[in-house]
DNA sequence: TCCAAATCTTGACACTGTAAAGATTATAGA
DNA sequence: TCTATAATCTTTACAGTGTCAAGATTTGGA
């Protein structure tokens, strides 16, 4: 169904979120403005502050609705290897990391801190915290199957999470080096990185 | 000796890399404008185009001191517990933790993308690697004194910078809960951190 | 000494975020 | 159903931004 070209929009603060996903992968966040973002949704350069109060507040719609999808992906990965223990943690891992590489520039906007004040953005600080709680319930779920050491699952989460987030984010600013990824294939590198902290860590290999 | 007035500044180029630093350190990347930097430093507004390209150029320049200023400081560290093996480790990344904090907008800029093309900036990327190469030798030293696990030193440098550096990133960017910073300091949940890939991990408490 | 290169200033331009005022449409209450 | 009020969108305006070009000033080498 072709939109009527109606003086009012009908959608357009999704229209926006959606355009400004499209601006930032395209070019990128420096090519980001609000102008652009609406006139890519066929609208005036100043109609987004009847739903965004200013440019921060678009990021930060931007931000929140990336949890959510990340929420979806991870948690469908998590349930379908649920009675698959030893495979989990890593399938989880992997889909957060091709999370990433799917949408790099959205993926900074999360978590990069283009967001200045994200404490005043309710609903971005509730959809990445739901996020947190999830990683942490699987977390609770690998050190009940034994995956994991035991320990306080929220910081055995800040550690899961903190070692494929901080991988992601050297990989995303090209400071892994050629010669690390000539040698290992990028699931090989996550399945590295996740076993560091896994329990039965077999391999040995020289330096 | 107060600088003297004339026509020509005499080291602009470092004026300016210097009031981008504090700009960034009271302002935050938001109010980092060329024009403020070439105003703080006292010079018009079109003078940074004599030292560099473009605003890239001279956040490329901030990065570049950064990371400078980074190795200076981690491989003193580095070199003052040289002969204690056990703590190493721990004091460099504390070290490490400790500079991000110091300036968060700084780090932010040297490991955020906000610079997009760092390619195109030889000194950078001579830098930043320079710091991985620190990062891996200290490595190997642990590896030698029995701290770390063998393996390849520059994937196993990647776990510890990682898992360090995604710790700091959720920190910074606020990601980490107030019932998780309210229970332990932030250096016990630095060395929580690392003791998850050091040898010898004895704690064991319920979650 | 003198000229070319380096450095800095001035002026201009297109683009940006954002505010104000007005136009258009939707909606709730009579 | 009619209408007033709110929601939505456009137009206009302004200060701030990055960047370029032309000109002024200074430096250093031939």
């Amino acid at each position: 169904m072709p939109k009527k070209k109606t003086y009012h929009h009908g959608d357009l603060k999704n229209a926006l979120i959606k355009a400004g996903v499209e601006i930032l992968a395209k070019d990128g966040m420096g090519g980001l403005s609000l102008r652009k973002v609406a006139s890519r949704a066929g609208v005036s350069h100043a109609a987004p502050y009847a739903h965004f109060a200013d440019k921060q507040a678009l990021i930060a719609a931007i931000s929140t609705e990336g949890f959510r999808q990340l929420y979806t992906r991870i948690s469908s990965v998590a349930e379908e290897y649920k009675n698959k223990p030893s495979m989990q943690l890593i399938e989880v891992a992997w889909a957060y990391v091709q999370f990433a590489l799917d949408d790099r520039d959205r993926f900074k906007v999360m978590f990069s801190g283009v967001l200045e004040k994200e404490k005043e953005y309710p609903e971005f600080v509730e959809e990445s915290q739901r996020n947190f709680q999830l990683v942490k319930m699987i977390v609770e779920a690998n050190q009940a199957s034994g995956m994991l050491r035991s320990g306080p699952s929220d910081l055995v989460a800040l550690s899961a999470w903190g070692i494929i987030h901080g991988f992601i984010m050297l990989l995303l600013e090209g400071q892994i080096s050629h010669t690390v990824l000539e040698r290992a294939s990028l699931r090989e590198l996550v399945e590295f990185q996740l076993k560091q902290i896994m329990i039965g860590l077999d391999k040995e290999s020289t330096n």
